[in-house]
DNA sequence: ACAGAAACTCAACGCTTGTTGAGAAACTAT
DNA sequence: ATAGTTTCTCAACAAGCGTTGAGTTTCTGT
């Protein structure tokens, strides 16, 4: 809706004067759009209007809608170093040191957790997704449990990040009011002792 | 000579002979494709196909897309009693008892899991399904909560219920390798101490 | 200064979507 | 029988989708 008025001295057509940002601007816009929204409701054009960008350069830039997808999955999740250093250090609280890292990832900065929004909705829809989401998952397993010898050890680190997930799919994708009330730290001292038994039986 | 065929028996158009399941026909297809591909991609055509019946003939019956989706949320899912009585009994092992009620309600018969799958992926994109899933998961922690005084019951019972569609959804839907490999009893004997710990504290 | 690449707008394409209406055949009354 | 309702096929619609290509303007390298 923000026409430029007549007087506007740049012109309608043609490369605009000064740096570009488009590219950038682009994919967050996709990144949040995929995120509150999921792949399928966000459409090409609107994402292209979130950016104040035509649609065709979304095409120009990133080759196709899915494209565009993995480009915003590709990104290094900032919360990355929070999951590996959660599993290191002494045993006696890596529950609850494991929990506040997952709630913390996913409930922080939306540059932090909107990847991980997208991802999580985007797995229930797109295949690719999925495939995104069950690697960044397995990858954090391998971390978490590098070092030990139990043959089930990756099973237990995978139960507890399905449950974690879980946790934060019922507070913020489907809004269960007693998830969404409760508070962080509530939160983890409830669960914290749970997941240390999974993991540390 | 051209059109009709005279020794044609069955007419290609007009209502068919005999009695017509067309109607159940199309909420069975409608439920088993809302499952496995979520509300966007099952298409009216697509369930249509399914069912073997015009596309129209879904817009006849259920007057829209929304409605069928409704129609198919609206099913009493037969694992409803499964919760009710997982709750009761002692407290010794009502952790185990939850897990395998969760587990096996949504690994169960198609007839009694599918409902519920179509629930969780079109809670992600729809907002009548979230809405859905957030009732159902309400009532059945009325349920479990009823007769117990503490005021964060029904926040462990929500927590319990979040940490085990966590492990459905990696295990169904993500399909994390790790759990989809794990065998149910397997499941029972790690998880069933965590969610005791939760409800039980 | 000049050529080529890059950024941008605009208009359209082919396709699929949910949805509708006309009409044909079979059922259910009276 | 006759009328009316129900079930069903077929063809089309308006809208929205992802995507493409042509043309215009600015930047960049030489």
């Amino acid at each position: 809706m923000t026409d430029h008025n007549a007087l506007d001295s740049t012109p309608r057509r043609g490369r605009r004067p000064g740096a570009s940002n488009t590219r950038p601007a682009i994919l967050e816009a996709a990144r949040a759009r995929f995120a509150s929204d999921g792949f399928a409701a966000s459409t090409i054009r609107l994402i292209a209007s979130d950016a104040s960008v035509d649609a065709s350069q979304v095409m120009q830039f990133y080759r196709s809608k899915d494209e565009l997808f993995a480009a915003v999955m590709a990104i290094p999740p900032v919360a990355l170093d929070r999951f590996s250093t959660a599993f290191e250090g002494p045993d006696e609280h890596l529950g609850e040191r494991v929990v506040r890292a997952y709630l913390g990832a996913w409930e922080g900065e939306p540059e932090e957790s909107e990847p991980l929004m997208a991802m999580l909705r985007g797995a229930i829809v797109n295949e690719s997704a999925s495939a995104q989401l069950r690697s960044f998952i397995e990858a954090r397993l391998l971390e978490g449990t590098s070092g030990r010898a139990d043959a089930d050890a990756a099973l237990r680190a995978g139960l507890a990040s399905a449950m974690l997930v879980g946790i934060v799919t019922g507070r913020k994708i489907i809004g269960v009011p007693t998830l969404v009330a409760a508070g962080t730290d509530e939160l983890v001292a409830m669960v914290g002792p749970a997941i240390q038994q999974i993991l540390v039986p």
